[in-house]
DNA sequence: TAGATATCTCCAGAGACTATAGGTTTGGAG
DNA sequence: CTCCAAACCTATAGTCTCTGGAGATATCTA
């Protein structure tokens, strides 16, 4: 049986951080000990690995909790568990795309600029007020 | 004379979002009509244009409020503009590095399930269980 | 002048935690 | 066995950038 800290200690997420996770029912809340402290086992363990692997690649709760849900019909066919990762990994290159369009725009504005003339020169603040300087479209 | 409204209409930014504005101190308080309604002037608008833009290119209220402060004081040198900007370059490269790997990630994972046999035999979900499977740190 | 629309303030919620305060339990040293 | 520090408990508030609602007031149009 572990604590609450060993399971962070072994999971490296923070022990608020489980306590978060069992009240957005993530986790199921965990046996107690005679004082009211949260014991876990090894099931619980593997459960928490799952979700910090799944958080780290970005998925966000509700998500989580459908795979989770999912990974309890083990019968069933996975085309759902498929499209949650699916759906994801288009948002994550979605969310690329956009990254990359400012990254240029900030390039262009930045190259312009040698940071040693006065600020009412100065294009990096002459391109935020006129949208007119930049490029394309953001 | 603009209204709350107006100025709304014109720069796209919703209504609450210019109140949230001015709380921040982006925004200077308005002028209030009689019945304690903002009034805004031309200055206004391009002030929020520029917030405006800003948030767009992705600076936090925090930066926008030290680039507006520099933007008072056209005389001085614009090393600190330039900074702001060149740091916040920095990070939406980070963040587009970090994106890359995950995208990398979701796309093996992704390749690997046909969305169409049984969830305990599911690439998906036997990758989030299993950090082991993955090609890289993430 | 009536009624529709816009505005006001204040407060709550989103998402995913993180931190604090004030109190209780546990585990190891002496 | 006793004591004390460390870990744990709950409950609550704060982070960040908005967004939306309730209930009251103001403005505009017919």
């Amino acid at each position: 049986m572990l604590s609450i800290g060993d399971l962070s200690k072994r999971t490296g997420v923070k022990v608020p951080t489980i306590r978060y996770y069992e009240q957005m029912g993530l986790l199921a809340a965990a046996e107690r000990s005679e004082g009211n402290q949260r014991r876990y086992e090894r099931q619980d363990l593997e459960r928490l690995a799952f979700i910090r692997h799944a958080r780290d690649l970005g998925l966000d709760i509700s998500a989580i909790r459908e795979l989770i849900a999912l990974s309890q019909h083990p019968h069933q066919p996975c085309g759902n568990a498929d499209r949650i990762a699916t759906d994801h990994l288009k948002s994550v290159r979605d969310k690329i795309e956009k990254l990359k369009k400012l990254e240029q725009e900030l390039a262009r504005i930045v190259s312009h600029c040698d940071g040693d003339h006065a600020i009412e020169d100065c294009y990096v603040i002459r391109s935020l007020s006129d949208h007119g300087l930049c490029d394309s479209e953001h």
